[in-house]
RNA sequence: GCCGAUGUGGCGGAAUGGCAGACGCAACGGACUUAAAAUCCGUUUCUGGGAAACCGGAGUGCGGGUUCGAGUCCCGCCAUCGGCACCA
């Protein structure tokens, strides 16, 4: 670092401050009820994305939401809000576990290390967090109520009627009054294919290398999200959590949410609802039938073959002899290929005729059945009835194939080839003339009466898979009898994972926790679930332990929770900022266990997060993504050392709109740094001795009226740009301020304590510091700066006498002119003609029109 | 291919349908200084005319449109970034 000479000396004030305020818990609140607590304030609950705490500590991506976050809680303190402003820590974790692998060191170990070194960094930013509300998801007086809420979702179920999660035990005594003579075990089959945490025996995503299996949103092009290993497809048996019950709700709700539109259609397109039908296509010569989804029942005239997945339970038993051979080759070739080459779409489609046939229910028809991997069994039913004369990919590989094109879709207009979009229904019997949406109604009400098929919904979005073959996370509360799971109960809670010396990988599918002999098996016999839970489920809730991180009873306290969540909308923390990384996988998984709480009653909102901003990335000062590898990283660190933490707040700030990815600049910073430097000498001078003392030109005087219009249109402005995030333009309000008072001789006190009010959200150290000097000498500077009201602008200051009106001709600029403010449209359109430039212009034309806007501009329309 | 976002000086960016380029950076010129740094002041979209004050023209990715007036609204393209992707 640079020893240069500091230009204000931020050094001794910023951890002076830093420790004032962790020593008298400034930014301590309380929850309702407790002493002091004034409910009758409005509340405000702003919250960051909780970090990872990874060994590599922050960068300057981090501080850019933190700081406009904390803006806002400071900012609105001021107004007299209760403000809720937490941090903690997300630190269960495949780093921490990985480190432990090759150190030998327990995870717990380094997560400490790790979360210190945050803590640390986090605090050199002045940020006004309560840390007495510090949360650490892998604190067992956390995780307990992580595992307590997985047992809520184990005992409940979803009921489709009344779209909510219920009690299983309701579900059980309606099925005893159904099923009078029921026996247990049916009893404990039924109730298990209904909870909200259920076991499956399902193809899932298995990494070898880190030998855990994944959920879909943690596989990238068919390699893991976290390493970029090789994923590939087995059955396990795993926890899964049935989030596809509230596909709808997850779309639906968010309509009330004041989220980036963006980040919905992210969520909407990932749960990926359709809306179509099921059709029943009985097998020739057997018993069987295929159901197959489409989205165009209309098109069902046009079906000309159908196409099973590989991995359809069918294939086998369709097959004719002569195809046999054919088809387990295809099979088997098909099972060795990646997800990756799977789903290739640049290569060719592939498929064997399978030797078998169906019957078109709406015309007899015989079509072949064949099988291809262009089908996916993961979606829908693994089958579909083809119509390649409206599918492009059914086009595709009837071409290919040789198989027959049927259109039955007139096109508005000529196309060739293959027609996918909406028309008039033609060959189709008693659809035709209809339009397509007419026609999918019809023939939807012909499958129902004909008892071939129904109307159906499908999702892309599928069942969670919860479990992970893994160290470091939370163990589950599930014990194993008689090959049948068992929830503990909230009083066995927490589970603690057992010491272990080797947490590596079992190179089998067997999760690391058996190697705990002892721990796994239980007095009676019993044996622990050996999974342990994925990185979100922490994350899934944390927002409502900061509410009440110590509560001993409940894993959020009741009164404190409808205090704090509650507002106008349907989510409760009124501000939520974090980077788009999470627009799907946590932002989703957290609505998910919300509505979950709440429709067992724990909450009182439907929705977690009422307001959602997303900052943007920060780049290297090269405009490339930083990365270790590019070697542009920046450490806030070095920022702090050399230039201090208020300067890096307020840099941040500035760069451009807090939504917008933008490059890091230096020079930017030394430019904020010049302007905080600016306001210091503002107060400050140096004298002889280079000891900074106040400056003389500080004085008790009045602002003039030009004065007074730059302090009140900065408060409106600032004011104004907070509420709405616009950091970057509320600065500039403050640099023109600056800039006005700079040169004056004579600074009055007023304008300077407005100032340091305004900035102190931005700049805390630097504007408390600067309060507390002139408080020696100037009473108006009395008290803490934090604790002073937020200003207030007075319109009549922003208003002139005099105001400057543009003049236009045919609507371009030509002249401007001074004229009194709120003068009389007639007078001024008489003013504006007789100015020499608009005479000119007009003279020996006609003059169609005036269009004026009283004290902004005429416009003189001429021929 | 589909969905979403973004295109404005040398750079980051600013502009309720009404003066395009606020504010900052960089660059250039000046003041202060023995000198430099720091600081302070000024100039800086491109372009034509003029010695100059000044007078004009063009200009917000491209092409149309609406309007007295468009960076802003509408239609059609192009480019970049992000997400999804054989989802029937």
């Amino acid at each position: 670092m640079s020893e240069r000479r500091k230009q204000y000396p931020f050094p001794d004030f910023e951890p002076k401050w830093q420790r004032v305020w962790a020593e008298r818990l400034t930014f301590r609140v309380g929850n309702p009820g407790e002493h002091g607590f004034d409910p009758t304030r409005p509340k405000f609950y702003v919250l960051d994305m909780f970090p990872y705490p990874s060994g590599e500590g922050l960068h300057v991506g981090h501080p850019e939401g933190y700081t406009a976050t904390d803006i806002l809680a400071r900012y609105k303190r001021m107004r007299g809000f209760n403000v809720l402003h937490p941090m903690g820590w997300d630190a269960f974790g495949l780093p921490a576990e990985q480190f432990a692998i090759k150190t030998g060191q327990h995870p717990s170990v380094a997560t400490v290390q790790n979360i210190a070194r945050f803590k640390k960094q986090l605090q050199r930013i002045g940020l006004s967090y309560d840390w007495t509300r510090e949360i650490n998801t892998t604190d067992p007086d956390y995780y307990r109520w992580t595992q307590w809420i997985f047992l809520q979702l184990y005992n409940s179920w979803f009921d489709p009627a009344k779209k909510k999660a219920r009690p299983i035990s309701e579900l059980a005594a309606q099925w005893k009054a159904s099923h009078p003579d029921g026996s247990e075990s049916g009893l404990r089959d039924y109730l298990d294919q209904h909870r909200l945490a259920y076991v499956a025996e399902a193809p899932v995503n298995w990494c070898p290398q880190l030998g855990t299996v994944l959920a879909n949103e943690e596989v990238v092009d068919g390699k893991s999200e976290i390493g970029g290993f090789p994923v590939i497809r087995r059955p396990m048996r795993q926890w899964m959590l049935r989030i596809t019950a509230y596909a709808d709700r997850l779309i639906d709700e968010l309509d009330g949410l004041d989220w980036p539109e963006s980040i919905k259609s992210l969520q909407r397109n990932w749960i990926g609802r359709s809306e179509g039908a099921e059709v029943h296509f009985p097998v020739v010569g057997q018993d069987d039938h295929i159901t197959v989804f489409t989205t165009r029942p209309d098109t069902l005239f046009g079906a000309t073959y159908m196409v099973l997945a590989p991995e359809h339970p069918l294939v086998g038993k369709i097959t004719t002899a002569d195809q046999r051979a054919a088809i387990d080759a295809y099979r088997a070739q098909v099972a060795q290929k990646s997800d990756l080459e799977r789903t290739d779409l640049a290569k060719e489609k592939t498929g064997v005729f399978t030797g078998g046939f169906a019957v078109n229910p709406v015309n007899h028809q015989k079509i072949p059945i064949w099988v291809a991997d262009y089908v996916l069994a993961s979606y829908g039913t693994g089958a579909i009835m083809a119509v390649p004369g409206h599918d492009d990919r059914d086009f595709e590989f009837a071409q290919k194939f040789g198989l027959e094109i049927r259109y039955v879709v007139q096109p508005p207009g000529p196309i060739e080839g293959c027609f996918t979009g909406p028309g008039t229904a033609i060959n189709s019997d008693f659809l035709n003339g209809l339009s397509t949406t007419v026609a999918k109604n019809r023939i939807a009400s012909w499958l129902e009466e004909h008892d071939s098929g129904k109307r159906a919904i499908n999702y892309k979005l599928r069942d969670w898979l919860f479990s992970r073959q893994r160290y470091w996370g939370e163990p589950f509360p599930i014990i194993w009898r008689n090959g049948r799971h068992e929830a503990l109960s909230a009083e066995d809670l927490p589970v603690v994972p057992p010491p272990l010396d080797d947490y590596r990988p079992t190179g089998t599918i067997e999760p690391p926790l058996a190697k705990a002999k002892d721990w796994v098996t239980l007095a009676d016999g019993a044996i622990r679930e050996l999974n342990t839970m994925p990185q979100w489920a922490g994350s899934c809730w944390y927002f409502l332990r900061f509410i009440s991180p110590h509560d001993r009873q409940r894993f959020v306290g009741a009164q404190a929770e409808q205090y704090w969540m509650s507002g106008r909308g349907p989510g409760g923390v009124d501000l939520y900022v974090g980077g788009t990384e999470h627009a799907v996988l946590h932002l989703l998984y957290a609505r998910f266990w919300h509505k979950i709480l709440s429709d067992l009653g724990y909450v009182s909102t439907i929705e977690p997060f009422q307001r959602l901003v997303n900052q943007g990335m920060i780049l290297g000062e090269d405009n490339q993504k930083m990365s270790k590898s590019r070697g542009n990283v920046l450490n806030p660190d070095d920022i702090i050392d050399e230039y201090g933490a208020d300067t890096l707040r307020l840099y941040e700030m500035f760069m451009g709109p807090l939504e917008a990815t933008k490059p890091w600049s230096m020079a930017g910073v030394e430019g904020v740094y010049r302007f905080l430097a600016r306001v210091w000498r503002l107060g400050m001078t140096e004298n002889q001795e280079g000891v900074w003392e106040i400056s003389p030109q500080v004085i008790k005087v009045e602002p003039d009226p030009q004065q007074n219009k730059v302090i009140h249109a900065t408060i409106k402005k600032v004011t104004q740009d907070i509420e709405s995030l616009a950091f970057n333009t509320a600065i500039s309000q403050m640099m023109i301020f600056v800039n006005t008072f700079t040169n004056v001789e004579r600074r009055p006190i007023q304008a300077l304590r407005t100032l340091l009010i305004l900035l102190n959200p931005f700049a805390p150290h630097l504007s408390e510091e600067l309060w507390e000097r002139l408080s020696q000498r100037f009473s108006i500077f009395s008290g803490q700066i934090s604790e002073q009201p937020w200003p207030v602008w007075d319109e009549s200051y922003l208003e002139e006498d005099e105001v400057e009106i543009i003049l236009q001709l045919n609507g371009k600029l030509r002249d401007k002119i001074t004229v009194r403010r709120d003068l009389d449209r007639e007078s001024l359109e008489q003013l504006v003609l007789e100015t020499p430039k608009i005479r000119t212009a007009t003279r020996g034309k006609t003059i169609q029109k005036i269009v004026t806007v009283p004290n902004r501009i005429v416009n003189v329309v001429v021929r």
